[in-house]
RNA sequence: GGUGGCGUAGUUCAGUUGGUUAGAAUGCCGGCCUGUCACGCCGGAGGUCGCGAGUUCGAGUCUCGUCGUCACCGCCA
């Protein structure tokens, strides 16, 4: 037996009991004539002790000792002379009896500690050495607890666990696939999931009527501290529901998770129509913690001879409470924040609110005092506020506006971790157009169903659609999204037209899912969460990495193992593949 | 594909206008220490300043390139 009991759970109740302990050596501390050692496991840490009273065989066996080694350590359990009243096991200790070496350590390249001083390259790299620290430890299990969370709510409202496969079809639509060469389908490619999207429906299909997954999903595009290229996702379907019917489980889902993992009840979820997120928040995924609403006052600036808002298809603006104070070093700040190429913008007019009830703005040529108030009434600033507006294009500007009035959250502190508000976006639009391509692309996926009354429109106005589409939104991070799904094989096929698919395409790559809306396909609809980024949320993370145990660094490599990485010849040529790398100029 | 930050001791970082032998903390090694728990005290070792070129009398410092890493934009149905 390696061990008695955990170094996480000896009390005073256990004084004079004899047990065995294994774990990592934290810390020794030796101070002559005697010494401690800290031993660590996941479940805490118990001090050892050797002293005038140990043999001195064991005293010797404490040569070479060093930090990670991993031991096992007899001995009885006594009450401390002097207690330390920060740990649990802090009353008592171990007088040992015999100690042993299982596993030597080097010198770990980093602390072990909940303050390491490993940069996160470093922990990487080692990061079977990172995860033994407290913090990252927990955030996986906090991310073990969501997901049993998930299996018994799920599995309460009968839903069925599937599992579906990970060697699937490469598609065009979406994200880029991952393709796996098959050896024995000379020259053929299987895809790996982005989703098991058509798997669920075709489950429908056969009836299953509630199914779900925690599923990992694959995309080759490029990272950000909350993508990865493979990541989880909580994928669910359900037959003979209405959006509702979806947005109430999901909703309950979410509750309950909240609940379970961290004691937070949050309050029901508001629902806000795409169109008003983009005209208020100027993003799709609102940060709601706070207000600083964005105003539309493109009328109201017209006409003072300022070419710069009299040219602009939009102005917005949105108040800062309490900022008027703001230093011009704090207000040439801001501007060259929304200068940068990333938002963009050519500039940034600011008024501010003095408490006189004055106005100071950069605009004080073309406006006067008179006009100002009308602007701060607009967007319901007060003494002491200060307005920023930016104008241009719509679109462009909502959204540098939006981004600009996250800034101002951070800076005030408005975005508190600790304070969840979650909310439905819906009515998102059935397609978007894209540039590059000169065609309309589904903006969630071309399963998606068009709103019944905006059916007509698809002929007509198809940028005007809008969709039985959802996403589940919480301080400003997307959590998950969903839609009701077409069920017809003739919608289907009109939706796959509009999306600039001949009926061979789109027979040769849906066909399958078309074929099956023929033999009785019930309505449904469904919903899938990012998992990483909800535990990541609830964690307090802004990054996804700490809470997967082997993530990927910013260039989609795992620098622990090395990969990816280049294969034998001889595996190329069962494969049937040659390299066509190209030449570095 | 693009924009920006970072790269100096095992580790985290500092390093002034380009100027003598590149520093601190921590870790590591050795010594001392009977109640520590971030133990303390004394001493020591430890550097291809990511790599390559250039400018210069002289480069950790400036320029260009390159590699790595992080954040973001594009991209992510």
């Amino acid at each position: 037996m390696y061990r008695t009991h955990t170094c996480g759970e000896l009390r005073i109740e256990n004084i004079n009991n004899e047990v065995t302990l294994a774990g990592w050596v934290q810390r020794i501390r030796d101070l002559g004539a005697m010494s401690f050692i800290d031993l660590r496991d996941r479940y805490g840490i118990t001090q050892l002790v050797i002293d005038e009273t140990t043999d001195s065989s064991v005293a010797k066996q404490l040569e070479g000792l060093g930090r990670e080694f991993v031991i096992q350590a007899k001995g009885t359990v006594r009450e401390r002379s002097s207690k330390n009243k920060n740990i649990p096991t802090g009353e008592v200790e171990i007088a040992l009896s015999e100690i042993k070496v299982l596993g030597p350590a080097e010198i770990p390249p980093f602390t072990i500690q909940d303050d390491t001083d490993g940069g996160d390259d470093l922990r990487m790299k080692y990061r079977y050495l990172d995860l033994r620290r407290n913090p990252v430890r927990e955030n996986l299990v906090l991310r073990a607890k969501m997901a049993h969370a998930v299996r018994s709510y799920l599995n309460s409202k009968d839903f069925i666990e599937t599992e579906t496969p990970v060697l699937i079809k490469s598609t065009p639509e979406g994200a880029r696939d991952f393709v796996v060469p098959s050896r024995m389908n000379e020259g053929q490619f299987y895809a790996l999931p982005q989703s098991p999207q058509t798997f669920k429906q075709l489950l429908m299909v056969a009836g299953f009527d509630r199914y779900y997954q925690i599923v990992k999903c694959f995309r080759d595009e490029d990272l950000r501290a909350d993508r990865q290229p493979e990541f989880t996702q909580i994928d669910c379907e359900m037959s003979f529901v209405e959006q509702k019917d979806v947005l109430d489980t999901f909703e309950g889902l979410t509750k309950y998770m909240f609940k379970e993992t961290l004691g937070v009840e949050v309050e029901d979820f508001p629902w806000m129509p795409y169109s008003e997120a983009m005209e208020k928040y100027g993003s799709d995924k609102p940060d709601t913690r706070f207000e600083m609403l964005i105003n539309d006052i493109t009328e109201t600036v017209k006409g003072n001879n300022f070419v710069v808002f009299d040219s602009a298809e939009y102005v917005g603006a949105i108040c800062a409470k309490g900022c008027a104070n703001y230093s011009r070093k704090q207000l040439d700040g801001l501007t060259k924040w929304v200068q940068r190429p990333q938002i963009g913008a050519k500039g940034l007019v600011y008024v501010k609110c003095n408490e006189d009830g004055s106005f100071k703005s950069s605009v004080d040529k073309f406006y006067s005092q008179d006009d100002l108030k009308v602007w701060a009434e607009k967007v319901g600033a007060e003494a002491g506020d200060l307005i920023l507006v930016m104008s241009g294009g719509k679109e462009k500007i909502q959204g540098a506006i939006g981004e600009l009035r996250l800034e101002m959250g951070n800076q005030l502190g408005l975005r508190d971790k600790d304070t969840f508000k979650p909310l439905w976006v819906v009515d998102f639009p059935l397609l978007e157009w894209n540039e590059e391509s000169q065609r309309f692309h589904a903006m969630h996926h071309p399963f998606t169903s068009p709103k019944s009354e905006d059916i007509a429109l698809m002929d007509t106005d198809p940028g005007k659609v809008r969709a039985n589409a959802y996403d589940l939104v919480i301080n400003g991070v997307e959590i998950g999204g969903g839609s009701v799904r077409i069920f017809d094989s003739a919608m289907q096929a009109k939706m796959f037209s509009l999306l600039g698919f001949t009926k061979e395409e789109a027979q040769a790559q849906f066909g399958f899912l078309m074929d099956a809306f023929k033999y009785g396909a019930p309505p449904h609809a469904g919903i899938a969460f990012g998992f990483d980024r909800l535990v990541s949320l609830f964690a307090g993370l802004d990054t996804i990495r700490d809470v997967i145990a082997f993530p990927k660094n910013n260039s989609g490599r795992d620098v622990m193992i090395d990969s990816p990485s280049p294969v034998a010849n001889e595996q190329l040529d069962e494969l049937n593949l040659k390299l066509n790398l190209k030449e570095k100029e």
